[in-house]
DNA sequence: CAGGATCCCCTCCGATACTG
DNA sequence: CAGTATCGGAGGGGATCCTG
């Protein structure tokens, strides 16, 4: 088994349109790394991605499972989503676009209006 | 001085929803590649960009300035566009994306309707 | 040469309401 | 629980035409 999603495992700006880096959509790449330790059902899916509604997280995960990076599986009446061999391949690259963000949040947030 | 960009140096298949990983917009990763050699010119970078609109370009590249990876510089009437620092340091992240895309082309043409 | 103006289409995102 | 239906708004993308 695998411990719950920590509701706040993603920063309050982490779904941010400051980093240039992005993966397919708004939240796919917290999907994904959510599905990192394992399947989760639906509705683990929303605990850490507060502010994502049902029809939006469906179009996401819709979209994923077209693109062979996740698996949706239904068994005895229940859900659940999983990495692919292909979707699991992807926390490289999402690891080193959060690597860059962190690094260069600053520069990003002075370039886009000079606030601090 | 910089050679001329190459017309060619994007696959026709390049500008491609296939891979999930995005740089800002559709043009703005080949956009940071077409300046990695030096300062460009508004026409000069629609060379490679075959299908860009003009309208499109100037978008992407106010976005870029605004957030801080290009500089617009007007000199004696003679406009050029150059990455800074930050934008230079996109060009690693942008060779991975690149690199995970071709490394799992098969399989991502495979998932997104199995024609091959 | 380096765009801007206009028009249209499509996708993404969100809110609200409803369902098997 | 795991969605679907509907609506609305914002933005990206492209085509075409126009300009200082």
């Amino acid at each position: 088994m695998t411990a719950p999603l920590d509701p706040d495992m993603f920063d309050p700006v982490c779904p941010s349109d400051l980093s240039p880096i992005r993966f397919r959509d708004k939240w796919s790449g917290m999907i994904i790394r959510c599905l990192q330790g394992g399947p989760r059902r639906f509705s683990e899916l929303r605990v850490p991605l507060h502010r994502v509604t049902a029809k939006v997280l469906t179009r996401s995960l819709r979209a994923l499972e077209r693109d062979g990076l996740v698996a949706r599986r239904a068994r005895d009446g229940r859900v659940d989503y999983a990495l692919t061999d292909l979707g699991r391949s992807l926390l490289g690259p999402i690891d080193a676009a959060c690597a860059w963000t962190a690094a260069h949040w600053d520069e990003l947030l002075d370039a886009r209006e000079g606030v601090r």
